[in-house]
DNA sequence: TTAGGGTTAG
């Protein structure tokens, strides 16, 4: 049996020593790489001190960093002469911090340590120019790089790597500064594989594919053979950038120059056939990974659970929630990471389940191995909030961000709660997240800005884009997209058209199909049908479906049949299962009292086996969610319910409220409609809202669908009667019912 | 000591 001798059982023998004897250097070494704290090392340190084994300085030094206490080997280390083996420290505890990512730590240990008199070696300028390559300026890298030169380690590969590595990554941070990035990498003396590959990767990442293929062409010029690192890096490059069928070609290329891919390869290319929804390409992944990878002998679980998380990624984003759930089941509760949790939450939160999202979410903080959520889980539920509008639920989740300082550290978890608290019906809240922001990103600008469009409040939408642009940031076609919608949803159409037509001019953006149908939008909602239409046919390239349900919506709000009917026959051309386009065209008939046609679009929903989702709305109380389908009287407040509401219909009717019976959609006589109306989803949760809801707090309704046109009429008359402020929230906008307006202004 | 990877937001 081998016998070993704990800390405490030396330390006492040792402490109590009060002779010198040839034992005792042996047995402080022994303690010194025993200790695990802080405290221990002191004691040692203390009785180094005493015995006066100056000899011992560096161990100790070695046992403070490895106790995580750099302070106190720093303190040490000043106080020595500079060597050789002292050096090695220095390299060490600027290691320990470009592990931990403090950079500015790193910079400062390097020279520090110069201050003092020490060189650097082939060993600290690797450590220090990785972390210069995480700097948003290249520009530190490039000073270190000068350094390198003049102390002459252009002739180590290891620095020169290094120093390639450093320029590769600033390619990412540093588009504008490319061809001095591109200079200095050129200026590297030795390269061999390991440089090559840093800077296809750099490139990759930008999409710079032409300059990979340059590289390429350079590599085979000196007799650098590709590896599978660099396939895995151009794989990667496209998977990121949601170039999918790229990556998948890229492979097949790998494959054909027989360069053999490996756990990183399908990794990849998991995360780019997860990023366009193919499928069957992730299927055949899958099948290569159980044949060539997954549980081979000596495989390292490791690497195995990241192909499965990142199958299950795949799976979830291609529609297969319930294969990825099948996945996920099967890897015993043991072995799940936080990203196997947090793709699972993910995948439910973005395709349409964000209630089972929650619902794991819950499961996993109350797993027995404490699995604590990250900033990505943290993302993910706030998705899945964002979709349900769970304000309450939100608000938790941000008082956990700020309890872990999650938003500090990740721009995009903040992004994450903007996005949460306007399309929870709080755009102030959002607005407060952003101000409170110390680095803000282009997402972080068009959350907000959509914000304020979902709102209504365009004028407030365009004074943050002139904001942006006067902080310097540049707008790119998703900004100007929601340029648009803020303009369409405010009914500033002069203002909209402008920004259309000053697209290409001011922003160098030409305009897609997405703007188009914004400014379609725009003009419908405005009531300029014919001038949408004209638009449309005028476009450069084919109007996509979004185009004409553009124009189908404006003829219903704007009733206009003929124009419909085209605007539909067009639609279903391009997209035959779309349910909400044969709603709207059979609004439309309805409202011209054409019953017959309406049944006629009926039977064709019926003979093309298209079901029209049921109208739902649910509402946010104190106690959980209350949700509401169309006719649902079977909440056990039912009754209460129905009193208050029949209450309000008859006041609303004394202040001039007419029922608006086109929008119920059955030819029966008008009274009858009114019934029918009277049982919509909206209203049904306006009485539960009102009913549990406290005295002036304001009521979130959502509704899966847009809202009707009677609830809207019906909600403005109410919000003059009670004291609560509506906000209601459909699939278009947020509407807010005050005092006998709301904020759409008829722009829904 | 150096190269590639899974989870996020407009």
């Amino acid at each position: 049996m081998r016998f070993t001798l704990s800390f405490n059982s030396v330390a006492t023998s040792f402490f109590c020593t009060t002779t010198i004897t040839p034992a005792i250097p042996v047995i402080t070494t022994t303690l010194l790489k025993q200790c695990r704290t802080v405290i221990q090392a002191n004691l040692v340190h203390q009785q180094i001190l005493v015995q006066g084994l100056t000899e011992m300085a560096t161990d100790l030094i070695g046992a403070y960093i490895a106790c995580d206490a750099p302070g106190q080997a720093i303190s040490m280390l000043e106080r020595l002469a500079p060597s050789h083996s002292t050096v090695f420290w220095w390299n060490a505890l600027i290691r320990r911090a470009v592990r931990l990512g403090f950079l500015e730590d790193v910079l400062g240990l390097y020279r520090k340590m110069q201050r003092h008199g020490w060189r650097p070696d082939h060993f600290t300028f690797p450590f220090v120019l990785k972390a210069c390559g995480e700097l948003p300026s290249f520009l530190r890298g490039a000073s270190v790089h000068a350094v390198v030169c003049a102390k002459g380690f252009e002739s180590n590969v290891f620095v020169c790597n290094a120093v390639v590595t450093m320029y590769g990554r600033c390619v990412w941070h540093d588009h504008e500064k490319q061809a001095q990035i591109h200079d200095g990498y050129e200026d590297v003396m030795v390269k061999d594989v390991v440089s090559w590959n840093a800077m296809v990767t750099g490139y990759s990442q930008i999409g710079r594919f032409e300059d990979v293929l340059a590289l390429f062409k350079k590599m085979r010029e000196n007799n650098i053979e590709l590896n599978v690192v660099t396939w895995s890096a151009v794989i990667a490059g496209h998977a990121q950038r949601g170039h999918g069928y790229e990556a998948l070609d890229v492979f097949r290329h790998m494959q054909v120059c027989g360069s053999e891919p490996n756990v990183v390869t399908l990794v990849s290319l998991l995360s780019g056939c997860a990023a366009v929804g193919a499928l069957l390409h992730g299927k055949e992944t899958h099948c290569y990974a159980v044949k060539c990878i997954l549980n081979l002998e000596g495989s390292d679980p490791g690497d195995d659970l990241m192909v499965i998380n990142s199958l299950i990624d795949m799976y979830a984003k291609c529609q297969s929630s319930k294969v990825a759930r099948m996945m996920f089941d099967l890897i015993s509760p043991k072995c799940r990471n936080v990203v196997t949790w947090t793709v699972m939450i993910g995948g439910y939160a973005q395709h349409g389940e964000a209630n089972d999202a929650l619902e794991l979410f819950f499961e996993m903080l109350g797993q027995e191995n404490l699995m604590k959520p990250n900033a990505f889980t943290i993302s993910c539920v706030l998705v899945a909030c964002s979709r349900l509008a769970a304000l309450r639920l939100g608000k938790q989740i941000h008082a956990y961000v700020l309890r872990n300082q999650l938003e500090s550290v990740m721009v995009f978890v903040a992004n994450c709660l903007i996005d949460m608290y306007s399309k929870s019906g709080d755009i102030d809240a959002a607005r407060l997240v952003f101000d409170n922001m110390k680095q803000r990103n282009a997402v972080s600008w068009t959350s907000l800005m959509t914000g304020y469009g979902m709102h209504g409040r365009g004028e407030e939408a365009l004074l943050v884009f002139d904001e942006m642009r006067r902080a310097g940031w540049v707008p790119d076609g998703v900004t100007l997209v929601v340029v648009l919608y803020a303009c369409s949803h405010a009914g500033m159409v002069e203002q909209g058209i402008k920004y259309f037509d000053s697209m290409s001019k001011e922003f160098g953006i030409v305009p897609g199909v997405e703007h188009y149908a914004c400014l379609v939008d725009l003009l419908g909602r405005a009531g300029r049908l014919d001038e949408a239409l004209k638009l449309i046919e005028d476009m450069p390239m084919e109007p996509t479906p979004i185009v004409w349900v553009a124009l189908l919506s404006a003829c219903r709000t704007h009733p206009n049949v003929q124009l419909g009917e085209y605007a539909a026959s067009r639609l279903s051309e391009l997209e035959s299962e779309n349910d909400g386009s044969y709603t709207l065209l059979s609004n439309i008939y309805a409202s011209a009292r054409r019953w017959k046609d309406v049944a006629r679009v009926r039977s064709m929903m019926k003979h093309t086996g298209v079901k029209k989702r049921p109208g739902c709305s649910w509402v946010q109380g104190k106690k959980g969610t209350a949700t509401f389908f169309v006719g649902d009287w079977s909440h056990p407040l039912s009754r209460q319910m129905h009193v208050i509401l029949e209450d309000l219909i008859q006041r609303i009717k004394a202040m001039g409220y007419v029922p608006e019976t086109s929008f119920a959609l059955h030819d029966v006589d008008d009274e009858e409609k009114g019934d029918l109306l009277f049982e919509h989803s909206e209203k049904l949760a306006l009485a539960y809202g009102i009913l549990t809801t406290p005295a002036g707090a304001p009521i979130h309704i959502t509704k899966n669908l847009r809202v009707c046109g009677d609830c809207h009429a019906a909600m403005t008359y109410i919000s003059k009667i009670i004291d609560h402020e509506i906000i209601l929230r459909d699939s278009s906008r947020f509407h807010h019912f005050r005092k006998g307006s709301c904020s759409c202004g008829g722009y829904w």
